[in-house]
RNA sequence: GCGGAGGUAGCCAAGUGGUCAAAGGCGGCAGCCUCAAGAGCUGCUCUCGCAGGAGUUCGAGGGUUCAAGUCCCUUCCUCCGCACCA
């Protein structure tokens, strides 16, 4: 082996070997079997720092899981589907100025490749093969024989099959469902296409109609349940209404709602104008109450905010009672109305603890609210829904409803009223105005007729529910996401217009949406292996119904898609050896997607048996501490990492930077700083390689490192099993490493050859490369088929761990003094504890086992020893000292001090020449029993791993 | 708003109620090596201390306990997701 560390080389030579060798094909056999998969990643950019700690993840515990003795299947695949592809491509057509930037800079794609792009399938090609050669090059065992891409002749097949099949069970419906829309693009608009109002949520409001002799006002609400506090209506006087037809009713609302009722699902048909002030005085009938009330005039109702029109209930919303209240005094007489309205009688519905009856109207009081264009008004409206929301009790008043908590009732009202044909659903944006790019204002257009994948249904949630509750979730405490992701899942929506992909194949107008074809796609790498023994059309869905539901015969399945039986078995068979997936590792971000759909659709699919077993989840990677970002930089491709610093110190740096769901951040400083360890690494590897044999017998020293081994080993086993890579390469690297260099310091070599064995295999699944190569000169089979190491309990010496305990805290003991001092020291003297504090503390601990230690106990049973009675001044101070020192003590601690026959003089004088060497001084050591040279009485400091120190 | 994560030394970051003044790394300082620089190696790196000691720390404020970075309550701050988009 090469004394210099050159990754490039010894990299390329592994990967080809491992090629060659085909070690990572894997095909069933009689051992265990372990399926580990990754998301397959989206081709509309080079992979790059996220995906190289995603997958390095994967990779780890597929190295891990081999070494331990599985056969372990870990295929890749790419995903095409969907829209970005194609927006690329018309991007690079367009010669668009930032996209050439980002694809040449940030994801180092050469203009003159750039320009030779025309097709999407020409970016899926090329990123395909880049992906492709990118893990490759950082030494990912994937099984590229099982390869595909989502937009393969095959593949649409196996979504048209899982399609017709989910149809058939009646997972996919059709309904409506609304967009955020530009009626100048007559496109639904996505986030990127936004230029304001990027953050605007679809909110719905629940539209109550109030009948005005045969017209309807309809009150946009988010509070339906205040309908029963309704006194009056708003209507700003200065505004223009419209009256229409909505499907078989008269309705009137602002100019401006009726804008946004042309896009919903409702037939409308404009009719005529009404201005505000004809409607003012007149009276109008809750249909929930049947109660009449009056039309009033009020400045604060926007016309851009729901019909224009607005229920009041002064009761419980602060503007409601500020407008009312404003109008004391008023002089309504030319709308009809001569009573003083102000005086309308509050109806309070809901009861809450931080207020009395009518909490609007404590708000304003509380914050000393002028009027209804005080600003303040805003903050009281938020504050009393809050409080009524978390808070509130419906009264009496609210009928068979009274009893119900506010944040409870609200569905169930909802749903009551629309069925009783009283209310309806409008939508509204969260904020306003939503502006597209093309500079119209957006609406809410109501989609008809989609298709949707029912996740909302009970009984198909109950069953996810059912999979996740018997699933290992890593880290364990993002269990409780999904169990929430769960219970919030709606509808989705599954068919689009634009974009790569498969047809449905009952309405081939539509595409199938690029996350709901990537749900079980898990299974489909079995079937790859066996792509170039069909033709797409053979792959009819009795092919997949058998080999993948065990359903039908092989025979007649071979006969109708002329299969070769044999082929048609064997796929069989392969999956019920390969399924389910044992584990599937992912970032953070697709929990509440992909992830979520991919338990959703395994159960709707396969019995229990196939479920998922496991998933695992980890963080991004930030650059530099900045957010990374594929369209805007900085981006860090994984095909320069490895470029610049090498496949093992790329992988050994993202995976020991960051643990779990904690975002990992990507530092050009510190994997320098990886990197000289990793050399370092090897150079300790060389120079143990080229020490020679050097047999003998194990010494204190050795028997001390091959014990603090068996903690390494123990320690990375155990983080690996919870795809902890973090604390993983710590143990095995890191930590290790410096128990090498105490090693050599203290003159050790005889078991040199020994730990370098098993360290290579340790952390070969972190950096396979260098540890092949390191394996190579010791000889043997690959190091990345090797068994992994075990914990061997033989190897484990208390003794030799608390002897060296003693000498380097001794060491450090006389460094201390020597500095505080500051001389250079002619002598210095080691005085081991007497025996009798050794006897105190044994006593101490077997009292501390009894649960019987305390003061007075010890102290009776010292007292009533004879060999004690000349240490009787001295006995009850230690004696404090060691019952407080006993209380931290764990038990394998305290067994070690108990059982240890080991003796601190025979340890420290194997410790003498070097304990001498490193403070350069001859060193004396002598048990304060019987010490011959103490001028100073030092001796009596002497405590048991503790010795007293004497410097001249 | 809802849901989730988190605040630890100059920085990143570990931390199961008791060997925690707190792992590991980075940065910094000193020594060795070298003609020198770099690399490498060794030590130090909260404050004070010419004998191994003492004092004050884990966002802030309370509390439980013989014992709290770790448990409980209150409070402040930061980050992430909320969809039809991969």
């Amino acid at each position: 082996m090469k004394e210099r560390y050159n990754p490039h080389e010894i990299e390329e030579k592994w990967q080809r070997k491992w090629a060659e060798a085909r070690i990572f094909q894997p095909e069933p056999d009689n051992r265990e079997k372990y399926f580990i998969t990754i998301p397959y990643p989206y081709l509309n950019g080079n992979l790059h720092a996220g995906h190289t700690r995603t997958f390095t993840i994967g990779d780890v515990v597929a190295r891990y899981k081999r070494m331990l003795g599985f056969n372990v299947l870990f295929p890749m695949g790419f995903h095409a589907t969907g829209t970005p592809i194609v927006g690329l491509v018309e991007q690079i057509l367009k010669k668009d100025p930032e996209t050439m930037r980002v694809y040449n800079k940030l994801h180092e794609i050469p203009l003159e490749i750039l320009d030779s792009i025309k097709s999407s399938e020409q970016i899926v090609e090329y990123f395909s093969r880049e992906a492709e050669a990118a893990m490759k090059s950082i030494g990912f065992s994937i099984d590229w024989r099982r390869k595909f891409t989502t937009t393969d002749p095959h593949y649409k097949k196996f979504i048209t099959w899982q399609f017709n099949f989910l149809h058939a069970k009646n997972k996919v419906i059709t309904g409506a469902h609304p967009v955020r829309w530009c009626p100048n693009d007559e496109n639904p608009v996505e986030d990127h296409d936004i230029l304001k109002g990027e953050d605007a949520t679809i909110i719905d409001y629940t539209l109550i109609k109030f009948k005005l002799n045969g017209d309807i006002l309809p009150c946009a609400t988010l509070r339906p349940e205040t309908v029963f506090g309704v006194t009056n209506l708003w209507v700003n006087p200065g505004i223009l209404h419209v009256r229409l037809r909505v499907n078989n009713e008269n309705w009137i609302v602002s100019k401006e709602a009726y804008e946004k009722l042309k896009f919903t699902d409702k037939k409308v048909e404009l009719q005529g104008e009404v201005s505000g002030e004809e409607l003012i005085g007149k009276k109008v009938s809750n249909p929930v109450t049947g109660s009449h009330v009056y039309i009033l005039p009020a400045s604060f109702v926007n016309p851009d905010n729901g019909s224009g029109i607005v229920m009041s209930v002064p009761a419980h919303a602060p503007y409601d009672y500020l407008a009312l209240r404003d109008l004391k005094g008023a002089d309504l007489t030319r709308y009809g109305i001569t009573r003083d309205v102000s005086r309308i009688p509050l109806i309070s519905l809901i009861k809450v603890s931080e207020y009395g009856k009518y909490p609007a109207m404590d708000a304003v009081i509380e914050l000393k609210i002028k009027d209804q264009n005080d600003p303040k008004a805003i903050e009281a409206t938020k504050l009393v829904y809050r409080r009524e929301f978390h808070g509130g009790v419906l009264t009496e008043t609210t009928g068979k409803y009274a009893g119900w908590s506010v944040a409870k009732i609200k569905d169930v009202l909802i749903h009551d009223l629309i069925s009783q044909g009283i209310a309806d659903v409008f939508y509204e944006f969260s904020e306003q105005p939503v502006i597209c790019r093309c500079g119209a204002t957006c609406v809410i257009k109501m989609v008809e007729n989609q298709w949707f994948l029912n996740y909302s249904e009970p009984s198909w949630k109950e069953q996810v529910c059912k999979c996740l509750s018997g699933m290992q979730i890593i880290p364990p405490e993002i269990r409780v996401d999904f169990e929430n992701k769960i219970d919030w899942l709606k509808d989705k929506a599954c068919a689009r217009r634009k974009g790569l992909g498969t047809r449905l194949p009952w309405d081939k107008q539509w595409m199938i949406e690029s996350l709901g074809d990537s749900t079980i796609y898990m299974t489909y790498y079995i079937i790859a292996n066996y792509l170039d023994k069909f033709e797409p059309d053979q792959l009819r869905d009795e092919f997949f119904d058998y080999c993948l539901m065990g359903n039908g015969d092989p025979e007649i399945v071979a006969g109708s898609t002329g299969i070769n039986i044999d082929i048609v078995k064997s796929i069989r068979s392969d999956f019920e050896y390969w399924y389910p997936v044992d584990l599937r590792s992912s970032g953070k971000d697709l929990i509440p997607n992909h992830l979520l759909f991919f338990l959703f659709h395994h159960v709707a699919i396969f019995p229990e048996k196939y479920w998922p077993r496991a998933i695992a989840i980890n963080g991004f990677v930030s650059l530099e501490g900045q957010k990374m970002s594929k369209s805007k930089g900085p981006l860090l491709t994984l095909k320069s990492a490895v470029k610049e610093f090498g496949a093992d110190v790329t992988r050994l740096y993202i995976l020991s930077t960051a643990e779990h769901i904690q975002d990992a951040d990507w530092r050009t400083a510190d994997v320098d700083a990886t990197r000289k360890q990793v050399e370092r690494f090897q150079k300790i590897a060389c120079d143990i390689l080229n020490s020679g044999n050097n047999n003998g017998e194990l010494k204190l020293i050795d028997r001390w490192i091959l014990s603090k081994l068996q903690h390494r080993i123990k320690e990375t086993t155990d983080a690996l099993n919870k795809i902890q890579t973090r604390r993983a390469v710590q143990n095995a690297f890191y930590l290790l490493m410096n128990d090498m260099k105490w090693y050599e310091r203290r003159g050790g070599g005889v078991a040199r050859k020994q730990v370098l064995d098993t360290w290579i295999k340790l952390i070969a699944p972190f950096m396979p490369h260098l540890c092949e190569e390191i394996g190579e000169e010791i000889g043997g089979n690959f190091i990345s088929l090797s068994s992994y190491p075990r914990v061997n309990a033989s190897l484990i010496d208390k003794n030799a761990e608390l002897a060296e305990e003693v000498t380097s805290n001794t060491l450090k003991d006389i460094e201390e003094i020597i500095r505080l001092i500051r001389l250079k020291p002619k002598r210095v003297v080691i005085y081991t504890s007497p025996s009798w504090k050794r006897e105190v503390l044994k006593r101490a601990i077997i009292m501390k086992k009894d649960k019987s230690l305390d003061m007075k106990n010890l102290m009776s049973a010292l007292i009533s020893d004879k060999t004690m009675k000349i240490h009787a001044k001295e006995i009850p101070k230690f004696a404090q000292k060691v019952i407080a020192d006993i209380q931290g003590m764990d038990d394998e601690l305290m067994n070690s001090l108990l059982d240890m026959d080991f003796n601190e003089i025979s340890a420290l004088n194997e410790a003498k020449q070097f304990l001498g060497r490193e403070v350069e001084c001859n060193i004396e050591i002598y048990s304060a029993d019987s010490p011959e040279y103490d001028p100073q009485g030092k001796s009596r400091f002497a405590l048991p791993m503790r010795p007293a120190i004497y410097i001249e």
